[in-house]
DNA sequence: CATGAATGAGCGTTCATTCAT
DNA sequence: TATGAATGAACGCTCATTCAT
């Protein structure tokens, strides 16, 4: 199960400051303005030392996004029994979502950006989040609480494509919180931004 | 007619597939990953040629950018006079304004990779869109046409993240029609999510 | 006779700009760090122009070092009949022929460098300009003017080496002018430096 | 002994290889016209090595002007107390000193050739040679061993550049040796080259 | 486990030179 | 005569990667 046999304390340590350090990096000037040598000087090591932890500079990267994704395992079974959920409880528990990703955003934040703009996989891994939120609106769909006529796909996006942007604006250095974040985030989402609905634009319920 | 001085018609074809090609090219892989023999050779030249027109690989990437916010400012006046709005008209010019939006991120797709993605101002250029929408929605406000109690900040940065990650979801490639996903998007954004409005959560106008 | 054909008055002008041009950035930076578009740019031409003149960048340096020569040739028969002099007017008349040299170099200044330091030739120009000086002192020598028990390579050897080294270094910069110069050097080569001349020291004459 | 961090003497040994080589082909060829691949090729090492040592082509230059400084400063307290030396000794010593930069020059002859052809410092240099030498001159005319009614300036750049011509013309080569080339130039410097001194022109004195 | 030394392959850029008009 | 466009052949330099200790 383990990934090298016969590893060490202080080795362990070694290879996690350079995930760490890779990570930074990448996150910050991208993967292919990243140097190994940008990395292992943020980590405190050699080059030579590099290649005792990762056959190269790709598997270091796809080694951080394999991590993302095992950290995005935990929403997977978020927002199961919705059906249980008493209408006037959906806003609520909505913001709550919301807040969640959003800490979750700012815990992983260069995992994140590295997941999502240098992986290769970045489409797939889009896709894959955009994937489970629209089986929870599915599901909020099921239950009545989500409007009629909406495309949820897109719906899905919007609410992701939201999130991320605002946590990459606001949340990322520090001017908006989490919570307060949350708010005006769910507050847009869940009833929209006209004032008035006009009558012949009824949802064709 | 003019034989001395001055860039011939041959000359700035070149320097024009030059860009088209690195535009391109910068879109697909990247500014990093993309050599400078790859530009030149999908545009039929050789390395040296590509100095002829531009001092540096860097030197191509800004001018594609400035290019790009050239082509933005012809949004720059749009929506201009919304009080004069019915606001039974607003639904359907925003979903116009959304439909123009987005097929002028079609039209310009590789442009548009290239500033918000590859460019050191991508920042900042995701900063001035959103904040011609933000004043947008801000007249729009005034007008009346939006709900109170909205983080019109938010606001914008919901509507260009829904816009822009659908257009690279859908758009560019042919999955949807800038027609449908305008509408879908608008459903979302204009009225919300949520099926039911409880009493206690209504805007605190 | 003439190296081109038909050459027209223009054309000759635009040539002559050109070598004007090459020996002043030749001499200012160089050979190998002067390139064919600083010469272009300095004489106000284009670079194929100066294919019409030179068939390469050596070519025009060795035009230029060819020039050199050919105006070297006037100090080849000065100083002939210097067995007709009294020994009272050779001190003068060295000091005069120093200060033609200097005259010589700051005329040509450009040209001087050129050939000197920048041409593969530099060593034999060296030599010929040294081999003249030293026929003339041999002259001088068998004429009785000059001390026995010199070595009249060296001797010459040393008029030039300081001759062009003070040209360099107070002629063209316009410190000191060609009269006052050639004073200087004259007194120094004519009877040396030491104030005092040991019994045992005297020529082997 | 010294298992971890700082320099290898290996890697000193490389380090010192290419220096002797880039000194050895600037000598021969010039700056310029050397390339960072003939000197790898003539140190035995591949061009990526070659930055391990020196950032970039022109420091390994001042770095060799370096070394050339530091060698020069041997000279800098050579002749000091000239006072002492009875008249009679002055012409020996002399011919030693120039013996002494003879010798000087042709152990560091390649040094010499860039730090004097090559280096941008070539004229700060040069001057610095001759102030040494110049410095020296006053002391001795001070001493009363110099004639009066001498540019000591003049009589600094003549010596230098008489012996610094000499070596480059016959003890570079192997022509002649240090020795005897500073008995020929001693001789000429000392006490000049006429064999008849006017009585009209003596010495202001 | 970790290092300093070394490398191969390639990249961005330059420049003397040629072509077509 | 002169031009603007174009090129081939390098060159300086970088970087991911390997070797020897």
């Amino acid at each position: 199960m383990s990934k090298k046999r016969g590893r060490t304390e202080k080795g362990e340590k070694s290879r996690h400051r350079l995930m760490e350090a890779a990570a930074e990096e990448f996150a910050r000037s991208g993967y292919h303005a990243t140097k190994v040598s940008d990395i292992v000087k943020a980590a405190g090591l050699t080059q030579a030392a590099f290649y005792l932890y990762f056959p190269s500079k790709e598997a270091i990267l796809s080694e951080l996004v394999a991590e993302f994704k095992q950290q995005l395992r935990v929403f997977g079974d978020s927002g199961s029994n919705v059906t249980a959920l008493a209408p006037s409880d959906v806003p609520a528990k909505m913001r709550q979502n919301i807040e969640d990703v959003l800490t979750f955003l700012l815990k992983n934040r260069e995992l994140v950006r590295v997941a999502l703009y240098e992986s290769p996989e970045a489409t797939v891994i889009h896709e894959e989040i955009t994937g489970l939120i629209r089986e929870n609106a599915r599901k909020n769909w099921l239950a009545g609480h989500i409007r009629e006529g909406l495309a949820l796909d897109v719906v899905a996006e919007c609410i992701f494509a939201t999130i991320h942007a605002s946590a990459e604006r606001w949340l990322f250095n520090g001017e908006k919180s989490a919570k307060q974040l949350a708010s005006e985030i769910a507050e847009v989402l869940q009833y929209g931004m006209l004032a008035h609905r006009p009558k012949n634009d009824l949802p064709k319920a």
